[in-house]
Parts: C-alpha cells; sequence; structure tokens
DNA sequence: TGTCAGGTCCTCA
DNA sequence: TGAGGACCTGAC
C-alpha cells in the first residue's frame, strides 16, 4: 500500500488499503470519541490528537496528520502491519457464521488504542448504552482532561472543543463528588479506586503490565475496581492490542446462542469454543460477530 | 411508569 | 463456588 503524504494541508492519504472501513472500524463500539460527520467522514481524538478520517473512491484519507504523525502513531494506532485479508480469508473458510459476519462488516480493524483510557472507557462501559457512555467520556475530559488547541477550524463546526482524556494522576487526586456532574453513576467510585490504585505506585505496574503474560495480565486487571472478565477482556483486546482476547457480552452471547447453538449462560463453552474456532484472533472474530447481530436486529 | 442497556460487586447458601 | 439482587442514569 501507498501512502501520499502533504504536509502543508496536513493530510495523509492511503491509496487502495486492504480492509479499512472507517464506518465499520468506528461504529462496531470498540472506541468512543469518533463521532460521524454530515459527510460521512469521522471526526475524533485519540493519543493527544484530532483527526477526520475519510473514505474517498477506495482511498483513506487523514486529515490534521502529518508524515511524523503517521509513522509514531497512525500507522499502529490503524494496525497497518497485520494481514486483515488473510486472517479474513482463513475465518471464511472455516466457519460460515463468521463469513456472513465478515461480508457484511467488511473493513473492520482492531484499534491500537491507549490502555489507560480503555481501562476507564470500558470501566464506564458497563451496564450502559453507547450514546451515554460517549457522553460521560466527553464530559469527563471536558472537565478534567487539557484542550487540544492544534485543530484546524473546519473541525468541530457545531461549535465544541477537544479535549484529551485526563491522566491517571488527574484522576487519582479527585473524589467521587467532584464526578457528580458527569452523572458515572456507582461507576464514579470504580474510577476513582482504580486510579488511585494505579497511581499509588507511581503508575509503574501499570506502565510495565504491557510486558505480562495473557494470563497474569488478566489477574492485575480483575484486580482493579469495577473490572470484571468481561471489561478486562475488552481492555486487553483495544488498549493492549491481545488479539486473541474474546470479550463475551449480551450480544456475542446472543450469537454463540441464536448462531452456534451454545446456551446462553454458558460462558465457559462459549471461551472454549471461540479459542478453538478462532484461535489467535479471537479478538477480530469478536468484533464482526457484535458488529453483524447489533445491525441485525 | 417500567424496562433495558456491550457488567460488577456483594451477600448468602 | 455460583446464583441472584442491587446498583446510577436516561432513552424509549
Amino acid at each position: 500500500m501507498q501512502t501520499v503524504f502533504d504536509e502543508e494541508k496536513k493530510r495523509i492519504r492511503l491509496l487502495k488499503p486492504q480492509a479499512f472501513d472507517p464506518k465499520s472500524i468506528f461504529d462496531c463500539g470498540q472506541c468512543f470519541r469518533f463521532n460521524e460527520i454530515e459527510d460521512g467522514s469521522f471526526e475524533g481524538i485519540a493519543k493527544g490528537k484530532v483527526i477526520r478520517v475519510s473514505k474517498i473512491d477506495d482511498d483513506i484519507v487523514i486529515d490534521n496528520a502529518v508524515k511524523e504523525d503517521y509513522v509514531e502513531i497512525w500507522h499502529e494506532y490503524f494496525d497497518m502491519e497485520t494481514d486483515y485479508v488473510g486472517i479474513m480469508e482463513s475465518f471464511s473458510a472455516r466457519d460460515e457464521v463468521l463469513k456472513s459476519a465478515i461480508e457484511y462488516g467488511n473493513g473492520i480493524r482492531i484499534l491500537k488504542q491507549d490502555k489507560w483510557e480503555s481501562l476507564v472507557s470500558f470501566i464506564i462501559s458497563q451496564n450502559n448504552h453507547i450514546p451515554r457512555i460517549k457522553k460521560c467520556i466527553e464530559n469527563l475530559s471536558a472537565m478534567f482532561g487539557c484542550e487540544i488547541k492544534d485543530v484546524p477550524v473546519e473541525f468541530g463546526n457545531d461549535g465544541r472543543k477537544f479535549f484529551a482524556f485526563p491522566s491517571y494522576e488527574t484522576l487519582a487526586d479527585l473524589t467521587e463528588k467532584d464526578l457528580e456532574p458527569i452523572k458515572l453513576g456507582y461507576r464514579a467510585g470504580y474510577i476513582i479506586d482504580t486510579a488511585k490504585a494505579i497511581a499509588e505506585d507511581g503508575g509503574e505496574s501499570f506502565e510495565k503490565s504491557g510486558t505480562l503474560s495473557n494470563k497474569e495480565l488478566m489477574e492485575y486487571l480483575l484486580g482493579l475496581k469495577g473490572v470484571g472478565p468481561k471489561v478486562a477482556n475488552c481492555i486487553m483486546l483495544f488498549g493492549y492490542g491481545r488479539m486473541d482476547s474474546f470479550p463475551i457480552d449480551v450480544w456475542i452471547r446472543r450469537v454463540m446462542n441464536r448462531l452456534y447453538g451454545i446456551g446462553e449462560n454458558d460462558l465457559k463453552e462459549m471461551n472454549r469454543f471461540a479459542e478453538k474456532t478462532f484461535g489467535e484472533y479471537g479478538g477480530i472474530a469478536q468484533q464482526y460477530l457484535f458488529y453483524y447481530i447489533k445491525n441485525l436486529n
């Protein structure tokens, strides 16, 4: 794939990348800070930067980004080194359900997101609606994150400003009362507790957690307040890039039950089935199945 | 007004 | 060890 950089316009053009569809990527529920705008592009914040991602013909255009950003951030963020076409072909060859899901959601990629932001975002996501999750994260950033100034005037033409996600140091100094205006409900306590636990040793354990084995990392995350198996799997997949993680939420339960005939409460069998059928890329399969069943309803 | 939403925590048997 | 209720909030 060729990449063209226009440093003056701060525009990057990926020429005909395979398996890259912004709508599938940003609408499949893996990230909460990108929103579709009138022309079908997606505008959002990641890694402290504001970008706009558009599909023009078969190319992908990233606005407000220069070559240095692409090399240091966006190439990894959009997981450009993974062979999604090969993985999809392999999935389609061995599983008919997944084949249909892939045909439906062609172009999903697993975003390599910040692990702290993923941790808090998925704590907020529990027992919650996506629009409300987005609102909570937006409000949390607006109240306690730094404003991002380097944004073109045509961005946020609804008048909104852009804020980076607040650090754990910042949130560790807050109380539940400070978070009341954000309406996080009982999740506010989880977030404060988790931020304090991470900040306790200056963030050292958390920063090193990326080197842990899957089993160790799961245990570490489950030790944080407000993190159960589903949230831990989401964080491992989206924040740590552990592609074999397979988060089982109510939608995946429905898929497993309706399309694979597994008992809706038989989580053990679902995990066993996912490991056997989807293997090292279980997380990618999960995203296709999630997007498929959610839009099938 | 009641139910539900991409769960987790806590209690109790 | 696992089942079941409580939990914030807001859209429908």
